[in-house]
DNA sequence: GCCAACGTTGGC
DNA sequence: GCCAACGTTGGC
């Protein structure tokens, strides 16, 4: 299984939105960016991902699963821009800062530190042992 | 609120 | 096909 991570800003689409959608999920739509699509592209029903809140908050908030796979998405007429739809499996204990991931040397590779600016992003799977172990719950 | 980094667009 | 201009993102 792959590891993913989707960014977010709180108060547009937050840790709390995508909960109450459950287990029917919702798509990650909006994103207009040719690497953060393509890594949609490569995602596979079931891989797990990290749930971000940026600006505000800069945490890693809540660990969710890929339940479907790329698919236009349904939020423009433009068919270059597919989405995948993904719901919460559960929030963490401890929310995991960038702080945080910044202070861990393990983590220094991280596109999260390395590139702020993809929404999109996979995670290694030592960077998701680690970071689960952050954050408080099993991997 | 500012600014740096980066991606995209459009003119040539 | 290059590159300048512009817009957007996200950390600080």
């Amino acid at each position: 299984m792959a590891y993913w991570l989707f960014k977010s800003e709180p108060s547009t689409w937050g840790w709390a939105d995508q909960q109450a959608k459950g287990e029917a999920g919702e798509e990650w739509d909006g994103v207009r960016n040719y690497q953060a699509r393509n890594f949609m592209r490569e995602m596979k029903l079931g891989d797990h991902g990290f749930f971000y809140h940026s600006q505000t908050e800069k945490a890693v908030v809540g660990v969710v699963e890929v339940i479907a796979e790329a698919h236009p998405d349904s939020s423009t007429d433009d068919d270059r821009w597919d989405c995948v739809d993904i719901k919460a499996v559960r929030p963490v204990k401890t929310p995991v800062t960038l702080d945080m991931i910044k202070a861990d040397g393990r983590l220094d590779n991280m596109i999260l530190v390395r590139n702020s600016r993809l929404s999109v992003q996979p995670v290694a799977d030592a960077e998701w042992q680690i970071i689960c172990g952050l954050a408080g719950i099993d991997p």
